[in-house]
DNA sequence: CGGGATCCCAAAGGATACTG
DNA sequence: CAGTATCCTTTGGGATCCCG
């Protein structure tokens, strides 16, 4: 099969780069790989309150495609934060759960989370006042 | 070793103030829209080690572009991350260094990539697992 | 040196339809 | 319910040229 895009199929490579740190890197690059995307630490975060399905998960997330979802949580659970239960019923029913690294992810997380609501005021405060500069500076025309 | 949690030290003590972290968001939203590109962090990290001028900074992180570097700086400049001082001299002289709250972020990413240290290998193993399994449970030929 | 402006491509992600 | 497969739009970011 000649897959022409990506799908939801193959997450099947993603390197794993070298972090030299003590000079540039650190390995910064590699968490972010992993988290940088616009779902996964919502999902961490919302499973770090316990265990959800994929409903609750979808439901609990608003915005996010099922799409997404099913593309996020098969990443993590690729990656041994999250550890997925299948019951065989009908209708199916699966069940998500942060691994212990998941919850460590988790707490860092918090860290970030807790960085943003101490200074987006003054990020936000500082933006606007930058706009306003350039805007005095560079005066669109009408 | 880790830092778990809130790893920057907020001068005024902040407990996790009311609970919309109790629900969905958080705000870590916020901060993965301004941390979660590709270059951002590690011009962070860079000039949490002192003053850079724009080559510098280049020539420090190897594979950006100009073009890249100059809108990262311009973003980092705008949201009140970092300070721009303009020399004007021939040929001109930017310096870039952190604010405080720039610095506060190095911080936080510092707990970012001390997670990574920590977790990268077991993720590695991991997904090794994840993929052989896979793989054994759809051959692709053969 | 330190950018700004443009072009262009690749990747991420949203919408939708189908399945077990 | 919990996915999978496709298609399509949006965005990020690299390359290049030009300018003070």
């Amino acid at each position: 099969m000649s897959a022409t895009n990506t799908a939801v199929s193959p997450p099947v490579a993603t390197p794993i780069p070298e972090g030299p740190c003590g000079d540039d890197d650190c390995g910064i690059r590699d968490v972010l790989d992993r988290i940088g995307d616009k779902w996964t630490v919502l999902v961490v975060v919302e499973l770090a309150k316990g265990v959800r399905r994929f409903r609750e998960l979808e439901r609990a997330i608003p915005g996010i495609s099922q799409r997404m979802l099913t593309v996020t949580t098969k990443r993590l659970w690729r990656d041994g934060l999250v550890e997925r239960t299948v019951h065989p019923t009908i209708p199916p029913q699966v069940e998500y759960r942060l691994t212990a690294t998941g919850r460590s992810l988790a707490g860092v997380v918090e860290g970030l989370a807790d960085w943003s609501r101490e200074h987006k005021d003054a990020i936000a405060t500082a933006r606007a006042h930058w706009d306003a500069e350039q805007e005095s500076a560079s005066p669109t025309g009408t």
